[in-house]
DNA sequence: GTTGACCCTGCCCCAGGGGCAGGGTTCGAG
DNA sequence: CTCGAACCCTGCCCCTGGGGCAGGGTCAAC
């Protein structure tokens, strides 16, 4: 038997208070069990009969989920006195702005997804890569160095920074330029080609007056100066004989 | 022992490669127990060593999930080919503008939260209420129709959207506006007191002169009347005297 | 050769519910 | 008066996206 209307104020169904609410059935008798909504002393045949009060309750508690607060955080709001309601309602709404404008940032880099380096390295790095393809690098060459400087910042972010800076510097300077293009042709030549030694000692003069001109810089780290040769070494034959030859010139 | 630079192409361990896409390690452990980022060949010593390849990927998915994509869903976007990709990136950015308009409607409804009623009942009723307010009627009688209208539109929403309607065109007329301030002098009132017959036959005599002008309106909905005439004659003895009267008449 | 920072696996825990089983209730139509 | 649909009840396990902790092996530097 329905006793409803019996009292004159509970006369609710779970589910015609849930559908007031917008909210599941099973919702409601979470935030029962999580104690952020009362629960109403059942009726004769076990049923929970609500009042406008829970309805009311039902959509504050709706309205504070949806802006992402946790359960347990407004439970204590509610309890709480409206003070302190009030103040937590302007952190609650910063939270939000926050979160909007993450979604804003979000979207940009969901546009810039679908193309281009610019996600996974450095600014610095990605005007440097986009300089190399001005110049008519290879892209294979390119790829590589972009792989290098994606393992040079998470092995060691400070330096790859200072190195960049300096790296950006050299190929402004046409000589290397051209140096570097040279290097990137030798890419697929033997190691024996008899064009290697000129290449390697061009590389040497033009470090070397380099140098001259500017302080030499820090000292390199070992395990990066190791990791960019190894890393160099292993695609290319041939880059590896230059290291080789600038090593035994030392 | 460390074979990190043996090969020339693992270089990273998880906490550099979580670090350089701004991740827990935890994450991505899930990540390869999710299968959406490949799990490298360990070392000698059982750690997993990364290349250049894993921070890309890792930064792809991070952004992914970021944007709220399901890390099975992710999966397949990575597995499948780049036109299927760009076309569920449209369909993820349309999401994320959902999401940013939902929290700026959130955003509203927060600020709404500390006062008023209009979070709870329809515009129309809130109209209602405030037009009660503006005659004068006490808080309490304005709470008690509040919390009325948000059982009716629980219960029967679209019969409560008609009844609003009407309740709308009654309030504008000064008569009826007078009745209702005369029912609101009259929530203390005894049932015994003298005055309650005269109200209720003026009562009558209002509806009667209405209902001859206009259409008689659908036929009130038994469930509805006995919930509305419940709930007022439950918080005042006067009020019950009166409807019993009306009921006599009848 | 020890110390502190990493890495490994495995296990349980969290929010905020969803889904399903297995059973009782209510309400309107026939 | 009964029957079926639509509700309601409890209880249990499941999901995502990890977090935390235990218990143990490794690396690198002094």
């Amino acid at each position: 038997m329905s006793d409803a209307l019996v009292g004159g104020r509970h006369l609710l169904t779970i589910g015609q208070l849930a559908d007031y609410a917008g909210v599941t059935i099973k919702a409601v008798r979470v935030y029962h069990d999580r104690g952020l909504l009362p629960e109403p002393p059942r009726d004769s045949s076990g049923y929970r009969p609500y009042g406008a009060e829970h309805a009311i309750q039902l959509v504050k508690i709706r309205i504070l989920v949806e802006a992402g607060v946790p359960l347990a955080r407004i439970k204590e709001l509610l309890e709480a006195g409206p003070e302190r309601f009030t103040a937590a309602l302007g952190e609650i709404d910063r939270n939000l702005r926050k979160r909007a404008e993450e979604i804003r940032r979000t979207r940009q880099r969901i546009a810039q997804l679908h193309s281009g380096d610019r996600l996974f390295v450095s600014a610095e790095v990605a005007g440097y890569l986009e300089r190399l393809r001005q110049i008519a690098v290879s892209e294979r060459t390119v790829l590589l160095e972009r792989d290098l400087w994606i393992l040079l910042q998470s092995v060691a972010p400070e330096q790859a920074a200072a190195w960049i800076a300096d790296k950006l510097a050299a190929i402004a300077d046409p000589e290397f330029a051209t140096l570097y293009l040279d290097y990137d042709a030798a890419f697929d030549w033997s190691p024996d080609d008899p064009r290697l030694p000129a290449l390697a000692e061009r590389t040497r003069r033009w470090y070397a007056g380099r140098d001259g001109n500017a302080e030499p810089g820090p000292p390199p780290n070992p395990t990066i100066t190791r990791l960019a040769g190894v890393a160099a070494g292993a695609s290319s034959p041939a880059w590896a004989r230059i290291a080789e030859l600038a090593k035994e010139a030392r």
